[in-house]
RNA sequence: GGGGGCGUAGUUCAGUUGGUUAGAACGUCGGCCUGUCACGCCGAAGGUCGCGGGUUCGAGUCCCGUCGCUCCCGCCA
């Protein structure tokens, strides 16, 4: 046999009747009538129905293979006639009489069928992650990321930026996520570090004039995975600019993503360039979430005068205690029985809230145990706020105001889901600007970066100098799609008197900053341009654009919850030469590797 | 590290107030079938009900512990 095949499985047509071809692929479905037998024959590309008859040479060895085996057939490709045409097949007008079969590969029983639409656990779908990657759904993904990924690059050329590759094994970096390491061999006793961003490098590269730079870039961090974040590693296009302001940044990538989106989607609207913007501060009033998903049409508001002296005793004094009252509306729920509200102050309680008072707006007056407590004026001033009407209700959230704020996102979204009033067959952006500079810790009361030490503070020095530090807000900025944040980003600081100046107002003193980030505060004493950038996650991107709930649907080997590969058994055991070789003795755990310790060993209860 | 949900055949699941022989579908194996395309029909094999303990005359079902999976919180500059 010189060639495996003359067409892929949905090559052939009716113009192909009469020809002779040879289709390579894995056996997809078997349909046996006794003396005549169907096998769909798939490939990447598609499916194509071969048959036999009990005449013919072949039918024993078609016969007795099993599903998913690796097949090579030959034979006459003829029409089918009309009644047996299958439109749902774009090569069903056509079928191959196989005269000539080569079993390449011989399939053991599976223990996850590859036809069909039957569910799999994960942990069944990344042990088997091969037979799964065969499945129609999951190699839509793949071939949707490839193409999300291409068409990526070439919307950045088309930008002028120019792709770089930054290095692999690097330092271990102080600040952010839990870092992977890997010890060195020839420096006992040290250990590289896999990036979390080239965020260095990539401000490194800003300091030497290449002007735009962008990478497809593998980020590492090793922290506890979520449904939108995988553990370990994940891709993000990474980019930076210099000479460079804020809107310079988000004119450039702007159009990038609303073009791809666009170009991708199936026909859901994308939000027009330029994204709205919106600060970080009135984020967490109207939405309670600085990654706000816009589809959903609640905004929240702040009733704390409202309520401030008021009879309904329990916020009056809360608010007097430092508490504030957000407001979340509910249109159209005020007919709804006394159940459904005690139903979503359960599921407040359950979430740790104290609980979700609210005010039912029906028939012209106001119903429910708050409002009896309440003033005419109070009543109306709260459904003035919220812009509630006649026929809706309105929930409470009254705790302290970074407590509440947040509550209040949560509650946006439950009531959302109950009122089923998400907006469909959009993709929605925005921008989240001005967070602010530095925050206080809770605990202890100090002040911190509330982001990223690098971003340049809005004012400057000057701002550092004679602002209160809490007040100051930086250029960092983060793009926001239906409610999953893509990226964050910001204008760098670049000015070695400024970075000193913020990191001393975070407790850091000069040398402590020179020795954590010498590389690069050095290079910006020899000539740094103003510059910044941001990365959008390639994962989140395609799985938007895929319509997946989780992101390990658009990854190709992902690691399950644990950060475990199941497929390659990663992390595993090393050798103790290995280990040697690297100057590392262990020092486990008693739990760890307990899973061989001997588990008969039963302590007898005292 | 903390909380919620789940754990029954190879797989996906059902299993009533605790009750006598734990079911279905898909898959597998065998038989029949010449126009199917989720082919159809007949039959068979396949179970430590995650694991350990307890309550009970009796536990898949109730209780305690434990392990695993999953989602969320913490964490993610």
């Amino acid at each position: 046999m010189h060639r495996y095949r003359t067409h892929t499985c949905d090559a052939l047509r009716e113009k192909d009747a009469g020809t002779e071809a040879r289709l390579s692929g894995w056996v997809h479905r078997k349909r046996d009538h006794g003396n005549l037998l169907f096998v769909d024959v798939r490939d990447q590309h598609g499916v194509t129905q071969c048959v036999a008859d009990a005449s013919s040479e072949v039918f024993a060895a078609l016969e007795a293979v099993r599903p998913e085996s690796v097949i090579c057939v030959t034979g006459k490709v003829v029409p089918r006639s009309s009644d047996t045409v299958n439109d749902k097949l774009p090569t069903g007008r056509i079928e191959v009489v196989a005269a000539s079969v080569e079993v390449l590969s011989e399939a053991a029983v599976l223990p996850m069928q590859v036809a069909g639409d039957q569910e799999y656990s994960e942990e069944m779908r990344l042990t088997y992650r091969f037979l799964d990657l065969r499945r129609e759904k999951m190699r839509d993904n793949m071939l949707l990321r490839s193409n999300v990924i291409a068409s990526l690059r070439r919307r950045m050329w088309d930008q002028g930026f120019v792709e770089y590759q930054t290095p692999i094994l690097t330092a271990s970096s102080p600040e952010g996520a839990r870092d992977f390491l890997v010890p060195s061999r020839l420096h006992p006793g040290k250990f590289y570090a896999l990036p979390q961003a080239p965020q260095q490098f990539k401000q490194l590269l800003m300091t030497s004039g290449y002007d735009r730079y962008f990478q497809i870039a593998p980020c590492f961090r090793d922290e506890d995975s979520r449904a939108d974040r995988s553990p370990g590693e994940f891709y993000q296009l990474d980019f930076e600019m210099a000479f460079v302001t804020q809107d310079d940044v988000f004119a450039a990538i702007e159009p990038v993503l609303a073009g791809v989106f666009e170009e991708f989607s199936n026909d859901k609207h994308v939000t027009a360039t330029p994204f709205p913007r919106i600060t970080y501060d009135d984020a967490m009033l109207k939405y309670g979430s600085d990654k706000p998903d816009l589809r959903n049409p609640l905004l929240v508001t702040d009733v704390t005068e409202a309520f401030k002296g008021s009879n309904f005793g329990l916020f009056a004094k809360n608010i007097e205690k430092g508490a504030i009252i957000r407001a979340v509306p509910a249109p159209g729920s005020a007919d709804r029985p006394r159940s459904w509200f005690d139903k979503l102050n359960d599921w407040a309680r359950a979430e740790g809230a104290g609980g979700l008072g609210y005010i039912q707006y029906k028939d012209g007056e106001a119903r429910g145990p708050i409002a009896k407590n309440l003033d005419a004026d109070r009543v109306a001033a709260i459904k003035t706020t919220t812009g509630a009407a006649d026929g809706d209700s309105v929930f409470f959230i009254c705790d302290q105001p970074d407590v509440a704020a947040k509550f209040s996102g949560y509650v946006r979204t439950k009531i959302c889901d109950e009122l089923d009033i998400l907006e469909r067959g959009v993709f929605k952006f925005c921008w989240i600007v001005d967070y602010p500079m530095y925050e206080r810790d809770k605990d202890t009361g100090k002040i911190e970066f509330s982001h990223n030490p690098f971003s340049m503070p809005q004012g400057g020095l000057e701002a550092l100098l004679n602002q209160d530090p809490l007040t100051i807000k930086a250029y960092q900025y983060d793009i926001v799609c239906n409610g999953v944040e893509l990226s964050s980003g910001a204008i760098r600081n670049h000015r070695p008197d400024i970075m000193y100046k913020a990191f001393e107002i975070a407790g850091y003193a000069n040398e402590e900053v020179e020795k954590r980030f010498g590389g690069m505060l050095n290079a910006f004493k020899y000539g740094a341009p103003p510059h910044g950038g941001s990365a959008p996650g390639i994962d989140r991107i395609v799985m938007l654009l895929a319509d997946e709930p989780n992101i390990r649907e658009v990854i190709l080997f992902p690691m399950n919850g644990r950060a475990e590969d199941l497929l390659m058994q990663a992390p595993n055991l090393v050798s103790s030469k290995h280990l040697k070789e690297l100057h590392i003795k262990l020092d486990l755990p008693k739990e760890a590797g307990s899973k061989d310790a001997d588990p008969k060993v039963i302590t007898p209860a005292s």
